[in-house]
RNA sequence: GGGCGUUUAGCUCAGUUGGUUAGAGCGCGUGCCUCACAUGCACGAGGUCACUGGUUCGAGUCCAGUAACGCCCA
């Protein structure tokens, strides 16, 4: 045992457990040692992308729960990596290029994905190590990227598997198009933000009709008009049955276009009849296939008008817009502009307005998958923590559309289909691996699709691509399927329930057992962290200010399950005041051990010495163990949190530690080392305990107290275990003593209040006595009676048991008995007197409470007769109470 | 429009199957550098549990409705 310094230095200290963890190879799993599997895979995190809090919050919960198994004896493993976040990292790279006045349309596209994995190469790493500081203890030999051969391989076959299943087609539907990243997205990535936008009322002229011969419709979009190929009406609107089969012309283009009738029409909304464009909008797209209408496109690829948009072509969409209304206004076929609310789609990636478009993209069938995810969340195969989020899953799953999988980028996993450009022959077939020749035809001249798969087509295989499949190996059938899996609700569509798709479809076995879902970290006002708002707080810089520990600490203790949590700077001084805490306790202690290393291992505490305060925290200890073991199973993180924290602060430090102070510094040898002996038993299971939250701290302490001889390393030591009453009574633990001590805690508080209500400072030592409520704790008490004097900064505490003041004292009624503060000088009786007096009123006016109920027939035949019990028992207690202290307040007035 | 969540001390939040006097941290006030710790110790003030109604012997907790705020989906 080194001495410890004054000061904790976690900068220089957490590094270097870290380093050592990892040479030891405590976070390398293998599959062969056998055991219980205990197997977590990391939310991949994007490939480029840094730690913001979201991300410490994430990583905290899932280390909490994989370093408490791993010291539980578990096989445990925790597969890290990445996923390559096709738009975005592409996205970085070009906005790179255009700094150089270039892009990827200037190069090959073998050049551009060689620029790519440059990038990657050089930028990808840096989450990984940011999450190492964070002390995550993820099995880094076991690192995987979503573009690693192995994981490509994993999506060539999963795609191959669904083509010939049929699962997998290609088809000409409206997608979501960001015309800023070019490419299609799926529903999930086009996010839908309440707008504050108008709702035009354009007419449209009757063909052969007069002046005033017109349909008017309303539309949000004016610009799209020009793709229009009818205009549609409910049939039982009776308002436009005028209308039936006449022919429009079509504002400014003045292309003739039909009035149909459809039951999709809302005749509530707006003028109840509606423009057409199937181009450009999905309800149109349905409407014009089931009445056979074409579909005009005008628009390019980055949302300017094409050639079929006329007069406008080479406008972009708002510019179109604009002018459309000007010309629409000047031919009187603007017939009002209304403000409207309406949801407009926007990119996840670049915030850029989606505009729904024709185009010919991959889908994967969905149905099919989402049958038996479906079941494996009814039957409660797999579990979400907040329950309620299963919910929100099975909607989603039951409602569930296609999947658009096509992304028109270059960085991704390419579509592994082929087509046989032979004229005669024009095959299409799907390949895992780079084709010779056509199937059919034998031909060498095919071409593979250009696009490339949504990153998520890859994410979800994870939880059995990082474990070698689709090659039968042992890790993959060792430790799959996962254990838990830990993330934010943001994420459950895109992610989770297609993990549990795919789980079930190419493992046959779900994926993980249960899915715990954590809110989302905050600023102190409730908004989002973000960038643009400048509100970001880095955990890098926490963990520079005030230690990776703290970070973890504060954020699983502000946390509650299921909920958002707020945090600011001073909310991680939660952390870093407990760490400094438990140093100096550590510290407090080790000055009392003289460099011996006790026996924590198993310690054989000696009935007869064990005090009742002895007894009392190696109680609480083993209730503390049972109740962190529950709050940990039930994913109540920060619940766990604080009965650590309460333990060791205030159960410990407050209170066995004070106490320990006067063995340690007395002259009974025997008694010291026990009492010793209790220290480093509880402190030792106490960092056990607290290791998962706070690794850095406990290792350093485990270290520097000696405990090595337990395990080397707390991140192997064996996870404590409560221990029930009965082993407890085998120590000598007895209730009845542990009640007496909490008896004695009551009684210094109540104590304490007194000398505060007559103003004593701290340095004015004072004499008590006790009048004891009975003769047995008379005798306890007076055997204990030096413990109590540093608590009260008494000078001495006699036991009396038929004392009756002298002169008017202040007392105090305690669980132990009436307790009389000797004080110098007078004492105001007056004042004295209406203390008493409130607690006599206090004491009446529970009793009033109490005798109600008491009274009350229905209470005392209906209630429970444990509650009625514990009722009498409360008025009783009272009573006495309430006789004591008029006993008090009279003698007062009669002193002597 | 549909669904979900939140509303408890000045602030941020716990409060599990309904049952003594509703808790914590921070902040605030008072007194303390007491030989582990001022990143600390002791004590204290502070709450009509959003509102209305219901169920119950008993409601912060269960039910119905209202309001405000937030999230998701359309």
């Amino acid at each position: 045992m080194s001495e410890l310094p004054k000061n904790y230095d976690p900068k220089a200290i957490e590094p270097k457990w870290y380093a050592w963890w990892k040479e030891k190879g405590y976070f390398h799993a293998d599959a062969t040692r056998g055991g219980n599997p205990f197997a977590v895979v990391i939310p991949p995190p994007n490939v480029t992308g840094i730690l913001h809090m979201g991300h410490a919050l994430n990583e905290s919960v899932q280390d909490v729960m994989v370093r408490r198994k791993r010291m539980q004896g578990f096989n445990t493993v925790w597969v890290p990596g990445t996923d390559h976040a096709g738009i975005a990292t592409q996205n970085a790279v070009e906005k790179a290029l255009k700094k150089q006045g270039t892009s990827r349309w200037d190069m090959p596209r073998e050049e551009f994905l060689k620029l790519i994995w440059e990038w990657k190469e050089k930028y990808g790493g840096t989450i990984l190590d940011q999450l190492q500081k964070l002390g995550t203890s993820c099995d880094w030999q076991r690192t995987r990227f979503t573009m690693d051969a192995g994981l490509s391989a994993a999506v060539a076959e999963v795609f191959v598997r669904l083509y010939e299943k049929k699962l997998i087609y290609r088809g000409e539907y409206i997608i979501n198009w960001c015309p800023r990243c070019c490419t299609a997205l799926s529903d999930e990535e086009s996010e839908h933000e309440d707008q504050a936008g108008h709702l035009y009322y354009i007419r449209y002229p009757v063909k052969g009709g007069r002046k005033n011969d017109f349909v008017t419709v309303a539309t949000t979009r004016p610009e799209t008009l020009l793709g229009d190929v009818a205009v549609a009406v409910n049939p039982r609107d009776e308002r436009f049955a005028k209308f039936r089969g006449k022919t429009l012309l079509l504002p400014i283009l003045n292309r003739e276009i039909p009035v149909i009738e459809d039951d999709f029409v809302d005749p509530q909304f707006g003028t109840g009849a509606v423009k057409v464009t199937p181009a450009h909008d999905p309800n149109d797209f349905d409407m014009g296939r089931r009445h056979s209408l074409p579909a005009i496109n005008v628009m390019t690829d980055t949302a300017a008008m094409n050639d079929n948009a006329g007069p406008y072509q080479g406008l972009d969409r708002e510019a179109c817009r604009a002018k459309i209304l000007v010309d629409l206004q000047a031919a009187g076929l603007l017939a009002q502009t209304a403000d409207h609310q309406h949801a407009v789609g926007h990119c996840y990636r670049c915030a850029t307005v989606v505009e729904p478009r024709l185009s010919p993209q991959w889908f994967v069938k969905m149905k099919p998958l989402a049958r038996p995810a479906i079941d494996a969340v009814k039957d409660g195969r797999i579990r979400f923590v907040p329950e309620r989020w299963s919910k929100t899953y099975l909607d989603w799953m039951e409602n569930i559309r296609d999947w658009c999988i096509s992304r028109q980028i270059w960085w991704g996993h390419r579509i592994p289909v082929f087509y046989c450009e032979e004229t005669d022959c024009q095959h299409e077939w799907a390949s895992k691996g780079q084709p010779e020749k056509c199937p059919r035809c034998g031909s060498d001249k095919f071409r593979q699709d250009p696009d490339v798969l949504d990153t998520w087509f890859s994410s979800w295989l994870w939880p059995f691509s990082v474990f070698g499949w689709p090659h039968d190996n042992p890790d993959l059938r060792f430790y799959y399927p996962t254990a838990e899996l830990a993330t934010a609700p943001e994420i459950i569509f895109f992610w989770v329930a297609r993990m549990i798709m795919a789980g079930l479809e190419f493992m046959g076995e779900i994926p993980f057992r249960r899915v715990y879902l954590h809110g989302t970290v905050r600023d102190n006002q409730g908004r989002k962290m973000s960038k643009s708002l400048g509100n970001s707080i880095d955990p890098l810089d926490i963990i520079q200010d005030y230690s990776a520990d703290a970070l973890r600490f504060s954020l699983i203790a502000l946390t509650a399950t299921g909920q958002d949590v707020y945090v600011s700077k001073e909310k991680f001084e939660l952390g870093r005041n407990f760490g400094t805490k438990i140093w100096n306790a550590a510290r407090f202690l080790q000055m009392h051990s003289a460099g011996h290393a006790p026996d924590i291992a198993s310690p054989r505490f000696v009935p007869d010495l064990l005090t009742a305060d002895d007894q009392h925290i190696l109680g609480r200890l083993h209730k503390t163990i049972a109740a962190c073991d529950e709050h940990v199973e039930r994913c109540r993180f920060n619940d766990y949190a604080k009965a650590i924290y309460e333990f060791f602060w205030h159960e410990f430090c407050d209170w066995y530690v004070e106490y320990a102070k006067q063995p340690l510094n007395g002259a009974d040898a025997a008694r010291k080392a026990e009492v010793l002996k209790v220290m480093h038993y509880v402190l030792s299971r106490a960092l056990c305990l607290l290791h998962p939250i706070m690794p850095f701290l406990t290792e350093e302490l485990w270290q520097g107290l000696g405990y090595t001889a337990l395990a080397e390393s707390i991140m192997v030591a064996p996870w404590p275990k409560a221990l029930d009453e009965d082993e407890l009574a085998a120590w000598g633990l007895q209730a009845e003593a542990i009640a007496y001590v909490d008896a004695k805690h009551a009684a210094i508080g109540l104590a304490r209040n007194l000398r505060a209500d007559y103003g004593l400072p701290p340095a004015q030592l004072a004499d008590f006595i006790l009048r004891p409520a009975a003769a047995a704790v008379g005798e306890r008490v007076r055997a204990d009676r030096a413990a109590f004097l540093p608590y009260l900064r008494a000078a001495k505490l006699e036991v009396e048991a038929d004392f009756t003041p002298a002169k008017p004292m202040p007392s105090v009624i305690t669980p132990l008995g009436t307790l009389f503060l000797s004080l110098e000088g007078h004492v105001d009786v007056a004042t004295e007197r209406r203390r008493l007096e409130d607690q006599v009123a206090k004491a009446d006016a529970e009793l009033a409470g109490i005798g109600k109920r008491l009274e009350n027939v229905n209470f005392v035949s209906r209630a429970k007769p444990e509650v009625v019990e514990q009722v009498r028992a409360r008025k009783l207690e009272l009573q006495e109470k309430r006789a004591k202290l008029a006993k008090l307040v009279e003698a007062l007035a009669t002193p002597g």
